[in-house]
DNA sequence: TGCGCAATGTTGACCAGAAAGCAATTGGAA
DNA sequence: TTCCAATTGCTTTCTGGTCAACATTGCGCA
């Protein structure tokens, strides 16, 4: 599966995050390989990437992680890891009878009811289902759940009627942020967050739709958009 | 189930993997062999992958992986062996170690390079890697594939800059259907698709871009739009 | 014995990927 | 803003994989 440049380049990132706990810079990886420019590194990353051995963040430093290492290195990746395994049902790509279940890297997050984005709604309510989500959506730390989007005010920014949304649960936000926000304790609403002073502006991306404004103390960031998946 | 050549050829691929930890080259594979050609190995090869011994990826130097060995050959591929594992844990919800797999409505999909949006950039290229979508995106009959969008011409259909698009493989769509097309052979874009008379429309959902209109013949349906992932 | 057929062997052309370099740009973080 | 890491574009060289066409071998069977 690997070439020998590539094996070289794993068996050296698996080392560096055994002693030094993190994985190494492109130009640690170069000066390894003996390489003279990070190019090169780049496109072996590439292909680890594209080989299933490793995952990582585009334009994060050192954002990578060991997945899997070939039988020749036969140990574990990284302590902590734990593999979740997943039955995906693969259409069309029937597997042999013999081999074992798909291992995906997805989560799944519990879908909790619908979040207006015109007139608030209702509050979040209860779980009515899950949803998959691709693992990467949902990194990093916190709790996350998903909600079903009603109503077209956050149209422009490509939120439609109908979409689902995913929400990493936190009580804080920058500007600029989608959240879900809880107003008066009474109702949810999808909005950008904006902060002014010591009020708050919940802002649709629909011209049709006014920013409301609130006091701090009225609104309650309950989430954080960091996903969505529509479909059709 | 395999033939003499076959199983030596596998028997050759093994113990490769076990002195060198890289699968052999198709020449290297000749040699041993002794083939004067590299062609009778691409034949053992696709009869091995057909038959359900190795998987491999098309167009990749030595990617090539032994899923299963003959009886005659003692069973296990070797210790640590893990088809496809990939992490997928679940932020501050660990589970015993021990734990059984949790069985997920999820599949995964190849992402198979990047879409125009706007001006056609480039024709659908090679698999760069997986993504997970959610089992009900894909239901249904036939192969899907991802695509990085790029480019905003689709922006008001509420798909944008580096979304990440899943379709559906087919030939033939409906008015309206958003598609993938490859026009004349040459460039793949992501527009809505018209029908009018014989001629075939692909219309951007965006102001700034303008309809374009081919004869039938210039148009080939490569697939249609089944959902869209976004992460923030 | 000779036919059909599948597996195998060979050649050679062709194209794509792997690897490497340098330069320029973008993105994130301090 | 400044620094550093990562990404991307482009080029070159070499190795590796694909494919079509045709020849050969060996086996089962009428």
């Amino acid at each position: 599966m690997l070439t020998r440049k590539q094996l070289e380049l794993l068996e050296f990132i698996h080392k560096n995050m055994q002693t030094d706990g993190v994985p190494p810079s492109f130009d640690e990886m170069k000066v390894a390989l003996s390489l003279r420019s990070k190019s090169g590194i780049h496109r072996l990353i590439t292909a680890l990437e594209e080989r299933g051995f490793i995952r990582r963040m585009a334009h994060r430093a050192r954002a990578i992680e060991i997945v899997r290492l070939p039988e020749s290195l036969g140990g574990e990746p990284g302590p902590g890891f734990r593999p979740r395994v997943i039955e995906g049902d693969r259409p069309n790509a029937p597997r042999p009878a013999n081999s074992d279940p798909i291992t995906i890297h997805a989560t799944e997050v519990p879908l909790m009811g619908r979040i207006a984005a015109g007139v608030p709604i209702e509050a979040i309510s209860h779980v009515t289902s899950q949803v998959a989500v691709p693992g990467q959506m949902v990194s990093g730390a916190g709790e996350h759940y998903a909600l079903e989007v009603k109503g077209d005010s956050m149209i422009d920014a490509g939120i439609n009627d109908g979409d689902v949304v995913v929400i990493r649960e936190t009580q804080v936000a920058q500007n600029g942020d989608i959240v879900v926000a809880l107003i008066e304790d009474q109702e949810a609403t999808l909005k950008r967050f904006l902060r002014k002073g010591s009020s708050i502006a919940l802002e649709a991306a629909n011209p049709a739709y006014e920013t409301r404004v609130y006091p701090e103390g009225k609104v309650r960031i309950q989430g954080r958009l960091v996903g969505l998946i529509r479909t059709y």
